[in-house]
DNA sequence: TGCTGGCACTCCGGACCCACGAGTGCCAAG
DNA sequence: CTTGGCACTCGTGGGTCCGGAGTGCCAGCA
């Protein structure tokens, strides 16, 4: 029995049961594909890969189905890269290319995810940690009462509102304008991680008399720039695309619709991949949550120069194209790292 | 053939059948209300009801279902308002209190009006239009190029980018100071339209060497202040819910997906309810969405002192509980709009 | 040793039938 | 106008049966 036919088998198994969504007998196996060899051969071949745990047989007497360890294999060593047409990457960079401004980057690239893939597409919005301060603005609102603007590489906007303690509420312009320099001379440019330090000691250099000003203002920045509850934000769409798997409601719709309220669940999800370069897939059970047995995930990190600023991907049943997901994860998470690059 | 008896019917079928999904017959209805007829009675009045077009029997010695018709009659003239518990209330609104900006007032609005109301919930964000001019900041990020940051009453802040023209590449602090005076003066507290006018007259009247500037950066501001894009966000929340209604896989759940997809469907579904300072009920056919004959919308506008600013909602099935939505929907926009006035 | 055709076996799915029961409409009597 | 009675309808669920797809195994062949 060739080690190599059997592999060959199971690719077909794979690539027969996503199109048909059934499970595949031997003899439609030779059929479609041309194997060369008659189906007793490949019922073997088929035993075996049972024997092994590749593939699986709902019932006797029924055809083959590849299980999460299948999947895994040929995902691992069967996949071929599929391409995307020229056509296909001119839509996705000339779309992307529209957008106005994080948000509209965020929201286009899930939408571009999810109809490529025709599956429900994740995408985390870029992180605050490993961005970069491009600017910090100190505005006098009213008396006592500061207006404090962070702008950071990413083109993400905090603000916040600074009430100065009684004893040092007149702050004249030059003041101001003087904070604003110093401000800006150890923070722009820095990572925030940099910068907030950076803004520690600085409170400790400033002139007597500015001490009390200049510490609320830092506060007010660092605060914002810990601020992860942002970081936790992710953008979800194509949810139209459960529909299309109406069957198996109980194994792969609900539990995805109750993943995608809890975006923590989706963090995490999504989390795993953020690391690699490369896109990562998670099959059915593998990780650990149980409800999601029924699903893959296939994620990637992206943002600029390889240094992954967050994650996206997408969720779909563990029956999805493989080859063709992973492709359309890849180009969609290039094509936003350049974006971001430019900005 | 009594006519009060004959609604009092009506009710208990409408109560009935979204208590428990199922066609309601003449006996079970004598035994749960306390109707003091006979089974046979309510049979006659049933027919008559069936008659006039309020509720329908989906076969032929089944029970009977509400109509979209019977539903109406029983939101407009049968359904007592079901006053929400005050432990509810307090729920609502501490947790809305939390909210420590726009983004998440809405974000936890959406979630709120979903697990209160057990459906899918809709929230648009608050538009420009009503809003006001909180505050206008002009910075310079490099020679030639300024940030321009409005900031506005509902705590929405835009930014714009402005490349000034080469021949007026020069600017420095004391002309930005300036600048920035003279906008704050005409458009702080101003709603965004007046503020737009206003900023075109200023153009006017600034001397002449510094038109150039003036221009590009007003240019901005009205181009942030009619940029309608971010008006047609919403947020939406509880899509798992859908999952609870299962059945009728193809009469609900598929169309509502795809309709949550579509924001413009969304914005014109809540846009019906924004004028009115009720809450507006849509039920089934009601309206040019054929696709969501199956559903209903409950929705009203939100916003500071009954001026809607933009409108919150949920759909669901027809079959659904509308006293108890209908109060969850005017709690929390009532909730909202106080929030709102409050910041 | 490995491939192949043949053959008996299994089991799902659909078709069919039937009995049950919930619910109705109608009618005659109160 | 209400009520009890009664015949009727029709969907649901359970049981049976059959066809077909697919398998496992075996004996024969290269």
């Amino acid at each position: 029995m060739s080690e190599d036919r059997k592999l060959a088998v199971l690719r077909a198994i794979v690539e027969d049961y996503v199109a048909t969504e059934e499970p595949v007998g031997s003899k439609a196996l030779v059929e479609r594909h041309g194997l060369g060899v008659s189906p007793a051969t490949v019922r073997n071949d088929m035993a075996a890969l049972e024997d092994e745990g590749f593939i699986h047989q709902p019932h006797t007497s029924a055809g083959r189905v590849p299980t999460d360890k299948g999947y895994r294999l040929f995902v691992d060593r069967l996949s071929t890269v599929k391409p995307m047409s020229t056509a296909e990457r001119r839509a996705i960079s000339s779309f992307l290319d529209g957008a106005v401004d994080l948000d509209d980057v965020v929201q286009r690239s899930v939408r571009t995810l999810s109809q490529l893939t025709r599956q429900v597409a994740v995408v985390q919005y870029p992180t605050l940690s490993r961005s970069t301060v491009r600017h910090v603005e100190v505005v006098l609102l009213a008396p006592g009462r500061l207006l404090v603007v962070l702008i950071l590489s990413t083109g993400r906007v905090e603000q916040r509102l600074v009430e100065l303690p009684r004893e040092s509420c007149d702050v004249d312009d030059e003041q101001l304008l003087d904070l604003r320099q110093r401000i800006g001379r150890v923070a722009a440019g820095r990572r925030i991680a940099d910068a907030s330090t950076a803004l520690g000691v600085l409170v400790e250099e400033v002139p007597e008399q500015d001490v009390a000003l200049t510490a609320a203002v830092v506060e007010a920045l660092t605060e914002a720039m810990s601020d992860h509850r942002r970081d936790e934000r992710v953008a979800v769409g194509g949810a139209a695309n459960l529909a299309r798997f109406g069957q198996d409601f109980d194994t792969t719709v609900r539990p995805l619709l109750e993943a995608l309220e809890e975006q923590v669940v989706l963090l995490r999800l999504l989390g795993e991949a953020a690391d690699a370069g490369a896109v990562t897939v998670r099959i059915g059970h593998e990780g650990p949550y149980t409800e999601l047995a029924g699903t893959s995930v296939v994620a990637t990190g992206y943002g600029p120069a390889q240094d992954a600023l967050a994650s996206l991907g997408i969720v779909g049943p563990t029956r999805m194209d493989y080859p063709g997901t992973m492709a359309a994860v890849r180009a969609v998470a290039r094509y936003v790292s350049r974006i971001l690059d430019e900005a």
